[in-house]
DNA sequence: CGATGAGTTGAGAGCAATCAAGATGGGTGG
DNA sequence: CCACCCATCTTGATTGCTCTCAACTCATCG
């Protein structure tokens, strides 16, 4: 993959935010952590950032530090022998990277916009977790969420056809968006994706080729608009969930 | 589903076993704790026990208990609108059913064989774990390793054919069966599969008719052979591997 | 010994993958 | 500022895998 590089050109390493301002400090691990916790944390923590399309870690190296995903999107991707790759995973911005007592990466993962990380080397962060149970208890929350989604991922891989893929994808994607500002989706919605059509691809179980012309066949159906090559409209959130195959409610945000 | 009742016809409940010679002591939640632990959890616990074929929890039921699976095997299943239905978990003894701090049942619980579970009434066991931290710690660890099963779950589903789809599945077994002899799965192996043909199709994305073809192929190649309905032999674990896709190591025991 | 549920096999249709050109448009340099 | 470039995306033609529908076999059980 063809990267762009930065003045600096390897990931930028800096002491900089304050749990104070940090913009996820309501719902990452640290999310329960009270102001003496935060203070042990904030001594250990130090910040990482990667441009997109970098490789974050590569599967099966050694990886000795577990990271929050501050801002951006990253993709964990698996591959077979012959080059197929599928996604297994996507880390939002308050999503954690890394498994406490592992010491080596089970997946590639990849910057898919710029990210930045709150990173922790992995030892010191384990002796955190054995003292401070809040930490733990956080982990298992947010894991199990995951868990959840992963979960609606399996039905989506292994009974949906291409056009509820999409058609669930966006909607998950508009979920998403308006949880952000404390929203429920409806009506109208403005979207720019952060994958291409190759991630997207990755991510649904479908070759590229699949997802362009399924978007095609939702613009011609008036579900959606696409303003350039990132950008999406959804004409109607509900008409577009009904286009999913889920049950009404729409299942589970990540 | 049509369910042959014994004279017992709801799910038996009953005090028994003491967690001394429980056959999953060292594998379930409560694998960490000590005596005094146990003596808490064995106070609260009571056991429970389905006949192939019923259902533990549907979903969207309100769920009040928790549990350890102890023996026999049960299927998490989700369904879409129209009736379509994949399989998103297999629970195998050892492994926990439920969600702390989750009031209500976000997929379907069946037995696939006869169970029996070790059940908590669920506020108690979170009683439990907040004081206990044990608990979380362990349940965390699983839910982390079931994470890993369900990753390696989305590329089979999402990118694989059916036949590597079945290779795979059968591999999976025969690398369980193994481990709990503490072996390495290789060369010949016997097992009786615990899933019906329609089963194996849900846990795999697949219809029934292609899974008992892709059988019948895999037979026809020499890479198995069918004893009666549910026994398989692999004639060469080593050899049905490479038919599965994965790169040689063969991925994650459940 | 029919009835029943599970599994196998066959024929045909349909959906997504593959192979192959083009179109687009964001970014760069002249 | 415009024109070119190249990655990204779109669209078309064809193939092929899996689903669907249907018939049939087999083992088990009243």
């Amino acid at each position: 993959m063809h990267v762009k590089l930065n003045p600096v050109e390897r990931p930028s390493t800096q002491v900089t935010l304050s749990c104070d301002d940090c913009p996820i400090r309501y719902r990452a691990v640290c999310a329960n952590c009270e102001a003496g916790d935060l203070e042990r944390l904030e001594a250990a923590k130090y910040d990482r950032s990667y441009q997109a399309g970098q490789v974050i870690v590569w599967a099966g190296e050694r990886m000795d530090f577990v990271a929050s995903m501050v801002s951006g999107v990253a993709s964990l991707t698996q591959a077979l022998e012959d080059g197929r790759t599928q996604m297994v995973g996507l880390l939002l911005p308050s999503d954690f990277l890394g498994r406490p007592g592992r010491e080596t990466a089970p997946y590639t993962v990849t910057a898919v916009t710029d990210v930045s990380l709150c990173c922790f080397r992995r030892k010191p962060f384990e002796e955190m977790m054995a003292h401070n149970p809040r930490l733990p208890a956080r982990l298992l929350e947010m894991t199990l969420d995951e868990l959840d989604a992963a979960r609606e991922w399996l039905m989506l891989l292994g009974r949906k056809s291409a056009r509820e893929k999409i058609a669930s994808f966006l909607s998950i994607l508009a979920r998403r968006e308006a949880s952000l500002r404390h929203e429920r989706p409806s009506g109208e919605i403005e979207l720019t994706l952060p994958l291409t059509r190759e991630a997207m691809a990755d991510y649904l179980g479908l070759t590229l080729e699949t997802v362009s012309r399924q978007m095609s066949a939702l613009k011609r159906d008036k579900l959606i608009e696409l303003r350039g090559k990132r950008g999406v409209v959804l004409v109607d959130y509900e008409l577009l969930l009904s286009e999913s195959g889920d049950d009404a409610d729409g299942g589970l945000v990540h």
